[in-house]
DNA sequence: GAGTCTCTACGACGCATGTAGTAGGTTTGC
DNA sequence: GCAAACCTACTACATGCGTCGTAGAGACTC
């Protein structure tokens, strides 16, 4: 009984990421791109795609042209959003701390990022100390 | 062409957690521990999993007893490092700053989590203005 | 207007995964 | 010793997903 938490698959994810890089895309120009990226992948495969994101509701279909043409309407943040919190809760118990703890301990960051950190983390700190 | 980079399926992964929750456990004692966490599933379904784990390499087994008995022999926090990897790969390639700054903004903290990362900022902060 | 090109719909297939039943061996308890 | 209980191996089946081919509708070309 596997619910399908996700609800995209793998290759959708990676269809739905070629719209949001390049805003409205017929199946053939989403087809391009892939194959620009080293995913050599079948018209008809893409085909099948993005008929699924638009029933799932991530991408809206127009057919003024020839050739449909698929446009996100979801955002990546939002999509990161919910397949976050669905690997936070499978790995972490749904608790950001440890995640981000750990990425500290081993991922890179840049001066601005660090920056940018800081300055969450002292908005945080002053909300606690007011209690 | 799915290539699997995860290894470990939903439902192995379940069993993988039991087995991290409370050591060494035999094939009935894990489904015992799953059926107490309302996931219902039969034991020869248990019984199918721990094989796997076994010849994938993440758990070992040992027969001096009457039945099999597992114990993990990967830690959580490595195979939530490897997870963590792909899923970074997958929505923010690779890039672990996107993911933090997100977390940071939408997640909630404890006081003690926030005062270990001021101070492994504090630690990456130093270490860029020394250059 | 016939041939060609391009599009979409539909169906088929393979593989991974989760689920479980059955069959047959081993242990235990009387 | 024999029956009951328990264990594992093997097999089977459903589902989801990714992959693509074929077929037929519409447009375009000359």
């Amino acid at each position: 009984m596997p619910p399908r938490e996700a609800d995209l698959g793998e290759a959708e994810l990676e269809v739905l990421k070629a719209l949001w890089d390049d805003a409205p895309l017929t199946v053939r120009e989403v087809m391009n791109l892939l194959h620009k990226q080293r995913r050599k992948v079948a018209y008809t495969t893409v085909l099948t795609f993005l008929p699924h994101l638009d029933q799932k509701g991530y991408v809206k279909s127009d057919k003024s042209e020839l050739a449909y043409v698929y446009t996100p309407i979801v955002s990546r943040e939002g999509v990161a959003k919910s397949r976050l919190k669905s690997f936070l809760s499978q790995l972490y118990d749904g608790a950001a701390g440890p995640l981000v703890l750990q990425l500290m301990r081993e991922e890179k960051f840049s001066s601005d990022e660090i920056a940018e950190l800081q300055k969450l983390i002292d908005r945080l700190d002053t909300k606690k100390r007011k209690r």
